[in-house]
Formats: C-alpha cells, structure tokens, sequence
RNA sequence: CGGGGCGUAGCACAGCCUGGUAGUGCGCUCGCUUUGGGAGCGAGAGGUCGCAAGUUCGAAUCUUGCCGCCCCGACCA
C-alpha cells in the first residue's frame, strides 16, 4: 500500500480529550475517530488492526471446537423477559422501540438469544458437546464511557456458549475455553493471567478474568511470580483429563485483583509475590442452568428421560484489545505491535521521493517485498525525512526499511526494528532476507 | 448517578474579568530555499465563537435555559 494513496490522518500533538496512552496513540495515529461518547468510527488503520486481532481469535475458537454464527445485535425484548433480566439489568441496556410500539433493545450480550437457538433445535445428548460463539457489535450504555475504546459503550466482543448434559461435561468445556484462551493471548504477543474472579450477576461457581499486564492497567493484580513462567500450551488436542491438568497448574499459583486479594492472609510469601497493573480482557463463566432452565433447554438422554443443559459463556473484548495491546506496548515515540496484529509488516521510508534514484531503489524494493507476500506501509509521500520517521514510529509497523540518498547509489537499505530500535545497513537482497526470509 | 471542568478554523489554544470589525502556533494550498529524526521565508484558503432566548445602539465577551464533550469517584468486556 502507498501511503499517498492510504487514508492516514495521523496527528502530531496531543488531542486534549485523551488522557491514557492507549486512547492517545490511537487517535494521533488515525487509527480511530469519535462519534459520541464511548462510540468509535474505525479508519482504515485501526481497522486492519481491529480485524487481525478478530481473526486470531475466530481461528483458535475454531480449533478449540467452538462453532461460529452469527446473532443480531437488536434483540426483542420478549426473550429477556424470559430469563428475567429484561428488568434486572437497568439503564446500561439500550431499549428501543420499533414502529410496531414493540420493544427491542441493542444487545449487550447474547444468552438469551444463543438458548433460544439451541432450545429450537437441540433435543438429544448425541448432538453435545456444542459451542457456539459469534464476533459481534455489543452495546452497553455506560454511565461513564472513558479510556476510548478499551471502555466505550460500543465494543466488539467474541462470545462463546457451551451446551452439556452435565457438570462434567460442562467442566471440560470450560477448561477447553480456559486453555483456548492463553492460546490465543500467547498469539497475540500478550502475557495474560487468568484471576479466580467473582461471578457477579450472571452467577455460578466457576470463573476467571484473564487480564492483560500492561503498566498503565485500570487495575492491580498480585500473582505468585512463576505464574508467568508457565508454558502456554501448544497441542491442538487434549482429553478432558489433560485440560484439567492445564487449568490446575495454571490455577494453583496464586492470583487476585486488588478487590479479592487480602495482604494479611496472603499464602504467598512477599518475595514470591509480584504486584502489576492489568486490563481485564477476558472472562468466562460457568452458570450451569440459570438460562437453561427458564428457556426449557432440555436434551433426552441415553435413558430418554430429558434433562435441563448446563451452560457456560466465554467473552474476549475484541476491540478493547486494541487499547490493551497498545497498552502492554509502545514507548515514547508511539506504538510498537507485536508481528501478529500489526496493521503492515514493514514500513518503506522513501527519503526523497521525487528523486529519480530513490525512487526507481524503492519500488523496486517495494515490489520485491510484496511479491514475497509482506504487507507493506510504502512511504512515497514528498514529506521530510524527520516526518516520515516519526509517522512510522507512532504507527508501529515491526519493521523499517529506509531508502535515501545516502544509501541508494550503493544500493544499501537502512532496516530498522521497531521494539529494539536496533539498525542496520544491508544491501538490497540482505535486507530482504531479513525482512522475508 | 454524585462532584468538577471545557465548548472560539482540521488540531492545540489566546481573547471573555473590564461588551466596540476574531487572533496565535501546528496542519492545509501556492512559490522559492532547504532536505537522514515532525524545516525557513513569502503569499493564501479556512470560523453563523456549541444552540436558543434575553439585556444592550452594539454580545465570543454579560444573564438564563438547553445540548455536547472531558476529568475524579461508585460500576463494568
């Protein structure tokens, strides 16, 4: 991609609205622009990093089993009223009424609407285990939207559902989700720990927050210091016994937020404890028939007799992890993305565009990049050296290849790293060696 | 929802107290000079001063109401 033909509007100061990084950085790198309050449009930059991020988690729902559809974001307001929540959930449920004076509301999750599905068609034990999840718009109307994106009104979440006969089986589901998850937090070049946490209005008695260390995080959470030396786990399949094992390892080491831990009663000891900030960005929840059963989704069994489904839901707050990764990651002159959710792999500085040398040096480079399947931020514009520096490192590619005057009539390419800040002059082919294999 | 703050050009702001023809920096356009870390000079374009009502000969400025946005707290993917 030409950058004289992308649609880029990045900002060299501060927009006085944004007070954290995250929210900042965005903004100044025209990745993101304001609606309303909490409600976000997506530019062509924060979009691509936007649909990375949802991609890595599509493809390890996937393999963990899960199914994907798709679910409206308008609801009808009858089928909360059958669970109960229509009035128990309050001002952050938008509802809205169609011509028919019947009532709706925009989703801010989708229970009630995954078991009205499953109940429809599901009758027998042979169709389970089933997990069903969707990528989909949410709203909740905050009282307070701040944060830009990591705490707007409108957010893109994944949402898994699970359906078993049982407890049991509903326990395997829950640590096939756990183990999907540092899976992809691993991908998503994120050290992220899973917190017992307390299971709130949607009850149950097995949950987890997974949070994301970021030094900026909205809140503090204590961890046993070898919690983060755990390997993420690697194999595509495991048995139910397995996944248990997992999840006791990864369990049994010591963490809390700052609302669930007590200092006096800690059982780690002070050297072993570790104190960071965090960013909840995870949370999965077993809430065995609390849908189940006011919805009647019930299977017949292997002894005909039908029994109510246990259930358990798995959100990741997929735009929020924009914010969170930004976050975890970035320094002084802007953002830094991990290799899998950078919005290109490498950025191509042309230092003097105009200048016959330079030019012929750089789409040739350019074109040798993207026939080995990079994805390339080309800089053609006529711009200064020092902007174009400065744009590249407030937008974060991984990688910098720079052509100049300098350089080019020997035919060296200047290849900078953006998290190391480490350069060095190669000549063409090397430089594509490094950059492409 | 309690408390606080702010709405003036695309962005950041000054002007308001003490009413009298709307300004600065960045960005944008054109020209010349520059050219390896957000350039210099010159010339331009761009604003019903958030909206409405009121006071006044005259309102960005004073008064009232409304709307929007931000921050702190309680609450949350």
């Amino acid at each position: 991609m030409r950058l004289s033909r992308f649609f880029l509007p990045t900002l060299k100061e501060d927009p006085k609205e944004a007070q954290i990084v995250s929210h900042r950085l965005m903004l100044r790198a025209g990745m993101i622009q304001q609606s309303s309050a909490g409600i976000y449009s997506w530019l062509p930059l924060g979009y691509r990093v936007l649909k990375k991020i949802e991609q890595i988690v599509r493809e390890e729902q996937n393999k963990a089993g899960a199914l994907e559809i798709l679910m409206p974001t308008i609801q009808p307001a009858d089928l909360w009223r059958e669970s109960g929540r229509y009035d128990d959930y309050g001002k952050e449920m938008l509802r809205i009424t169609d011509r028919h004076e019947r009532d709706m509301l925009y989703g801010p999750t989708n229970e009630e609407q995954v078991t009205d599905i499953f109940r429809s068609h599901v009758k027998s034990y042979k169709d389970l285990p089933l997990n069903l999840y969707h990528i989909q718009w949410k709203f909740r109307d905050e009282v307070r939207p701040r944060f830009g994106i990591m705490r707007g009104r409108e957010f893109l979440m994944k949402d898994a559902y699970s359906f078993d006969l049982d407890y049991e089986g509903a326990k395997t589901a829950y640590n096939n989700m756990f183990v999907a998850y540092l899976k992809t937090f691993d991908r998503l070049g994120l050290k992220a720990i899973p917190l017992r946490a307390d299971t709130g209005p949607i009850g149950g008695d097995l949950s987890h927050e997974f949070v994301v260390l970021a030094d900026t995080g909205e809140s503090e959470v204590f961890y046993h210091k070898d919690l983060l030396s755990l390997a993420t786990p690697e194999k595509a399949d495991y048995s139910s016994d397995e996944l248990q094992e997992i999840v006791d390892m990864w369990t049994d080491y010591y963490a809390a937020a700052d609302d669930m831990h007590d200092a006096e009663n800690c059982p780690v000891a002070e050297g072993d404890l570790v104190s960071r900030r965090g960013i909840e960005v995870g949370h999965i929840f077993h809430f065995s028939d609390k849908y189940s059963k006011p919805f009647g989704a019930s299977v017949a069994g292997p002894d005909g007799k039908d029994s109510i489904v246990s259930m358990g839901s798995y959100g990741i707050g997929v735009s929020r992890l924009v914010g969170g990764i930004i976050e975890a990651s970035h320094d002084d002159d802007g953002i830094i993305w991990p290799d899998s959710v950078a919005p290109f792999d490498i950025g191509l500085i042309n230092l003097k565009s105009g200048d016959e040398a330079c030019d012929a040096a750089c789409d040739e480079f350019y074109g040798k990049l993207t026939a080995a399947g990079a994805d390339v931020l080309y800089d053609d514009t006529s711009g200064r050296a020092g902007e174009k520096f400065a744009k590249m490192d407030l937008i974060g590619l991984p990688w910098q290849a720079t052509i100049g005057p300098r350089g080019v009539k020997s035919g060296m390419v200047e290849v900078k790293n953006r998290r190391s800040g480490e350069k060095q002059e190669l000549d063409m082919d090397a430089a594509l060696k490094l950059l492409v294999g």
